[in-house]
DNA sequence: CCGTCCCGCCATCGA
DNA sequence: TCGATGGCGGGACGG
């Protein structure tokens, strides 16, 4: 009887699930934009999940992830403190020094030099375990902390700190972090369990623009490039975004960062400046509202209800067809925005508005493409 | 078919 | 013991 997702029993129904929408990258992006504001010091999980509309479990992710760069800090139970973007060098550099103690070399990874495996390992130097010692010893226990996410998002960081590759592949990066003085047997099946946390890493890095996915020159293999604190404020797109923050902000301004994939999209979607979007009108406003509804349907009706349908007017009983909501195809996201800013109270959620808006955009450009024939 | 990586089960940890 | 954490990998998604 776990019957309980029911997704729907309708396979053709006009829903549209998005994976990306889902990402953990978004959803960083998003955790990012709604505490990185003024005075945020106290975390709560259970807020923020609520919040962002995800299960506790994605919180968790992000939550660990984030601590490894420093942004944030356990407290306690639940709770975590915000330590912002400035702390990023900070541990960046302990991070390095850590790495370098390590001696953490790759082993040449990728594609190249290096014939088949070389791991040099017959020593016993290599051990990792982490620099951070509370005592020596203590193995069993601290081997669930071994394979954290956390440890393992420092370790990632270290290699591009440590190494002069400016590329890396996850592949490559799974190989190197192995991290195991133990045999090799057998643990090409562990590194491939491991590229699947990497994955997870990488989205959320590359949201916070630490690092970038670019397909490697030769190969069309795509990897990691390091980009580093001053991945941000470096062009960072002219329109300036907000007149206002003297504050200490300096890196994570500019929250309309979602990079995924290298197709061409640009459009540095700032809505806030921008007062109408380019959008293909070949739909017309019905599609798009039928369609909308169903974007955030997927969020399960639990008990808790949290209220966070983003684009959930008044009017939104379900695929009932009560399309008499009519609204200009251009342009409009202003008011559309305007009309929904009173259910948020503070701007961060503003900015968490914009970045729906982008990811409607694509939505859009995708179903727009598929019907575009249908229209005459 | 394969590279990504979301989902959520369930082992562990901590109070 | 119970709730909070968070490994872990099956298998869905998207190209």
């Amino acid at each position: 009887m776990s019957s309980f997702v029911s997704r729907e029993n309708d396979p053709k129904a006009q829903y549209f699930y998005s994976r990306k929408e889902k990402s953990l990258g978004l959803l960083c992006t998003n955790f990012l934009s709604l505490y990185d504001r003024q005075d945020v010091e106290s975390i709560g999980l259970d807020d923020a999940a609520n919040r962002l509309g995800v299960e506790r479990r994605r919180i968790y992710d992000i939550v660990n992830i984030l601590e490894s760069v420093g942004i944030l800090a356990r407290k306690a139970k639940n709770q975590y403190s915000w330590k912002g973007f400035g702390a990023i060098p900070r541990a960046l550099e302990e991070l390095k020094e850590e790495g370098l103690r390590e001696n953490f070399n790759i082993s040449d990874c990728c594609n190249f030099v290096k014939s088949l495996d070389d791991i040099e390992e017959g020593g016993s130097s290599n051990s990792k375990s982490d620099g951070q010692d509370r005592s020596s010893g203590l193995s069993k226990n601290d081997n669930r902390r071994e394979k954290s996410l956390g440890l393992l998002t420092q370790n990632f960081i270290k290699l591009f700190l440590c190494s002069d590759a400016d590329l890396i592949s996850l592949d490559c990066a799974a190989m190197a972090l192995l991290g195991d003085g133990h045999n090799s047997t057998a643990m090409r099946n562990n590194s491939a369990a491991k590229v699947r946390r990497l994955y997870d890493i990488a989205n959320v890095l590359s949201s916070m623009n630490l690092i970038e996915k670019t397909p490697h020159p030769e190969s069309r293999k795509p990897a990691f490039r390091w980009l580093g604190v001053k991945g941000k404020l470096k062009n960072a797109s002219a329109t300036a975004m907000d007149v206002q923050q003297p504050k200490k902000r300096e890196f994570g301004t500019d929250v309309t960062n979602y990079s995924l994939k290298r197709n061409k999209a640009d459009s540095s979607t700032d809505w806030k400046s921008n007062q109408n979007i380019n959008m293909p009108l070949h739909m017309k406003p019905g599609d798009l509202e039928n369609n909308g509804d169903g974007l955030e349907q997927n969020s399960k009706h639990s008990s808790k209800g949290f209220v966070f349908g983003p684009f959930t007017p008044a009017s939104a009983p379900g695929v009932g067809g009560s399309a008499n909501k009519i609204m200009k195809p251009t342009q409009d996201w202003e008011s559309l925005a305007s009309t929904f800013r009173p259910q948020y109270r503070n701007q961060a959620l503003s900015d968490l508005f914009g970045h729906y808006v982008e990811a409607w955009k694509s939505w859009y450009v995708e179903v727009a493409g598929k019907k575009q024939m249908n229209s005459r």
